[in-house]
Order: structure tokens, then C-alpha cells, then sequence
DNA sequence: CTCTTATTGAGAATGAATCTCATTTAACAG
DNA sequence: CTGTTAAATGAGATTCATTCTCAATAAGAG
């Protein structure tokens, strides 16, 4: 059994709540994927194996795996809300491309550190962390030089 | 003629658009604003003083002041959302309490150079930079300590 | 004024996310 | 096993913020 499902079940357990097989499913195929995500493409993939798990179920799931510390919610674009891990993986910020929708990653460790003892001083207790920086990558900033 | 009408009139100009009836009085109420507002408030408030003016118009005129760089998207929450004046407005950072809803700002001038710096090695253009802290706030700590 | 083009209001359409409810499943005690 | 209870589920309806459509209007240049 994966870090992850040890995590999961003992969440769900703590809650009174039930390690289904569909809730098995979901996390199976969330932990498979290294990408941002969003609700549709992640049914769409869960359909591809079981026809057996509903769209509402997943929506049912996500939040459930976004308070078990599992994933979070990141950047949102074409009006969708996309997820990604946050267990296992460093904390970074994202850089959105507003030309190609590029979206770039950076480490916060040194942020952190600035977030952390702002905290401190507020006595605010943080849950999660989103930098996100908006505007044109270097591709985009090139092409428009050129083309002028 | 205030500053912010001077910005806006300039940027229409510039895209050939044309600085109307309705698009100076959304700018007005948004500038007596000083607080966080979503689409629905600000349009009940224009509401109030004309009924000439149209929600749609209203969704439509937003995005031209975010493009002008008077206003931005701030916060989301309970699934709309939110603006906030740039022009004339330090950057700031929001802590928001999962559990009350509270909002606090807070200067981001040493993470601003974290960024900018970060920006110069990936030569990316920044337009738009958005810390959200999200947690439980100092009152709602206490609460919970109390409660015990 | 006349022309051209942008703008507008009203309401329809879209679509992500949530909700409802009848049915099924998990978990557990006997 | 069997019965009991509460949680979980699928299908589809519903919600609601936002976007779109389109006929009518206004702005502005000449
Ligand atoms: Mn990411
Ligand atoms: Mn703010
Ligand atoms: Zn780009
Ligand atoms: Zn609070």
C-alpha cells in the first residue's frame, strides 16, 4: 500500500467516513497523473477504466483529498478549478503565460520563510500557500519583438 | 478630472474605444469604493443610482479596467469574484480564515523582490502578482483553544 | 446632418459545481 | 451467514456566475 492510501484511509477513517472502492479509484488514478488537473479530465481518465464511478462522486472526492493534505487546489484557468499533489512534492509558485497559457513553477523555499514569519507575528495558522504570477513568458516577449 | 479617469479616458482612447455614459459612472461608483466587491454588489449599487445601466455592461466594463491596470482580480470567494483597486493602492498580500471568512492585507515589498528578481532570470513580463494565504485566524484559534 | 463603428440592454445560453433522492454498499453485531 | 444502520453512490435536475446574441442606440468623425 502507497504513502498516499495510508494517508487517505486514515483520514477517511478518522472522519467515520468509508475507503470505498470508488474513493480507491480516484486516488489510484489522481496519484498516477504529474500534471495540474481538473475535474473533467480527471473523470474523463476514471471512465476510461470504470464506468462504475460518477462524475458527482468525483467531485464528492476532491475536496475530501484536498483536506486529508493530499492535493490542492492550484491554478484556475479556462474557468475551471485545476488540483495538484501537494504530498510529495515542494511547495512552488506558478508563472501563467496571459499569451500561450505556459505555466511555469519555481521553488518557494525563500518565501516561505517571509510567509512563515509574517505568520508568526498575525498568529494566523496556514494551511496553504498560492503565489501566483500573471503576464507574458520570454517565448511571448520574443515573438512580440520580432514580429514588430 | 480625477487620476483614474485620466488613466481609463487614455486607455479607451488607445484601443479605440469610447469613454460613454455608462463607463464613467461604473468607474466612479468603483472608485468610492474602498473595499473588496464581486460583480453583483457593484451592480446594485450603480443600480441604485441609475437604472440605465446593465448588468451586462457592468461584467463587461471590468475586464477593461483590469486591462487599463486600475482594478484586479483579488480574492474569490463563495464562488464569485472579487476586484480590488490597484491604482493608487500599495501590492498586498491576503490571509484569508477558512473558518470566519476574514480578510487581512498585508504588505508585500520583500516578497516583491523575491519576484522581480526571479522574473529577471526567467525574462518573464510581470503583470500581476497574487500572494493568498489561506488558514485560521488568530480569533478563530483562541476560539477553538477555549472550546475545550 | 450622415455614416460608420462601437455600445448597449434584455434576456437567452453556457457550463462548472452542487444538490436531491431513491438505491446500494460497507461495516459490524449477533 | 443475517439483519441493522449509516454512509455512499449514480443519474440527472438545479443553481448561479458569467458570457453571449442580437436588434436598437449612441458616439464621434467629417
Ligand atoms: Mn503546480
Ligand atoms: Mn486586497
Ligand atoms: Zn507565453
Ligand atoms: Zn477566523
Amino acid at each position: 500500500m502507497q504513502e498516499h492510501e495510508i494517508i487517505f484511509e486514515a483520514f477517511l477513517e478518522k472522519q467515520g467516513l468509508k475507503y470505498t472502492k470508488a474513493r480507491k479509484l480516484i486516488l489510484e488514478i489522481v496519484f498516477k497523473l504529474h500534471e495540474h488537473f481538473d475535474v473533467e479530465y480527471l473523470y474523463d481518465l476514471i471512465h476510461q477504466v470504470s464506468k462504475d464511478v460518477s462524475r458527482a462522486t468525483v467531485y464528492r472526492t476532491i475536496p475530501l483529498m484536498v483536506e486529508a493534505g493530499l492535493i490542492q487546489r492550484s491554478v484556475r484557468s479556462e474557468s475551471r478549478d485545476k488540483y495538484e499533489h501537494i504530498y510529495g512534492h515542494p511547495r512552488h509558485s506558478h508563472w501563467v503565460c496571459k499569451n500561450c497559457g505556459l505555466v511555469i513553477e519555481t521553488d518557494i523555499q525563500d518565501l516561505m520563510k517571509l510567509v512563515q514569519s509574517e505568520a508568526k507575528t498575525q498568529n494566523f495558522q496556514i494551511d496553504e500557500v498560492n503565489l501566483t504570477v500573471r503576464g507574458i513568458c520570454w517565448k511571448c516577449r520574443n515573438n512580440a519583438n520580432e514580429s514588430q
